[in-house]
DNA sequence: ACAAAGATACCTACCGGTTGGTATGTTTAA
DNA sequence: TTAAACATACCAACCGGTAGGTATCTTTGT
């Protein structure tokens, strides 16, 4: 009987406590999260809260690789449905950051990154995330263009934040081809 | 005898205030902004400060709109001296975002816009800037491509934000000059 | 098998410190 | 004199974090 079966099940508690911080994040950005907030969202005491992680930083952190993870495997799966090697990690970063469903840009999560990036822990992390990417994928995916594209992407990803998601979403698409189809060229 | 000549000049601590409260902003980040730190900074107390701005959403803004009219004047007098009408603006706004004096990378007010916008009320003001400078540069600057420049330039901001300012430096220079360059092309 | 022993998962109650904000006094300039 | 420009003193709210207790689960010894 593990934590996950039993009657208390810790790691759900865990998860779903990581689920309200993100969520109290995007809602009142990230001055306002507090852990009493997050405790009460989730039905639980600050007292509990603390138990699960002894301090705010852990909890941020968390929240933060957790999404880096979904974000790797969002990109690996896509760069395996992708034939041509060269600029397959750009495509598929591309695709994530557009489109794809964790982070996507109608999904909020976009809010919480953008927040956390204010403090340097995260920051760190995010480089250490990128750094990591690039040198696996050095070999499809150097070079100036391909890197620009990928500075595109963010900055759409940036502009979209900030027009308070009520852009116009047919450019946006179009700014998404543009850019996977400039990932052919050399 | 105004304002400005009188010995009690309140507009020249009014501007005090404004640029004390930015460099703290900086130093510690829009989280450790507070409203005792700005006062002492300046060298007033914080009654004082509270004549000059009734609470800290208008001191904040006052901020903002301060960086917004620098970086006004800073992209008027570069297009002055851009012969090529197109893609004037972009080529202005890029060359401010890299090298500009008060946007330039290497300055820490990006750190502090960073941190702005997360707050939704200095989003819209931003947002308000951008509209309204595309409206104004539509002539010149509008098109898919100089677009997705003005994108990756923003990209390339967020990126050395994020990499703790330990960026290579040439290679950004490859960044701004390629994005420049891409102005001049149909 | 089963109870003792101990670890884990919480809750209640609280603390020291900080923050934005205010109410009221005092000085300065016109 | 009078209004603006400050200073002084204070408050209510909140925040991260801790202390100590209780219920629940797991392991261990026999």
């Amino acid at each position: 009987m593990n934590a996950y079966t039993r009657k208390k099940q810790p790691l759900l508690i865990r998860r779903a406590l990581l689920d309200c911080a993100a969520q109290v994040a995007m809602e009142r950005g990230v001055g306002g999260l507090t852990m009493q907030a997050v405790a009460d969202a989730v039905g639980v005491t600050k007292g509990g809260l603390f138990h699960h992680f002894p301090n705010k930083q852990v909890l941020v952190e968390g929240m933060f690789t957790d999404l880096l993870d979904r974000l790797d495997v969002e990109i690996d799966t896509s760069m395996a449905q992708d034939p041509l090697p060269h600029g397959s990690f750009t495509r598929a970063y591309v695709n994530s950051i557009f489109t794809g469903p964790s982070w996507g840009l109608q999904t909020l999560w976009s809010a919480l990154f953008m927040s956390a990036m204010t403090e340097p822990a995260l920051r760190q992390l995010w480089s250490e995330w990128m750094g990591a990417r690039m040198l696996r994928h050095q070999e499809t995916d150097s070079g100036l263009g391909l890197h620009i594209i990928r500075l595109a992407a963010d900055g759409a990803w940036l502009a979209f934040i900030t027009s308070g998601e009520a852009q116009a979403s047919s450019e946006l698409l179009d700014v998404q081809a543009h850019l996977l189809e400039q990932t052919r060229a050399p």
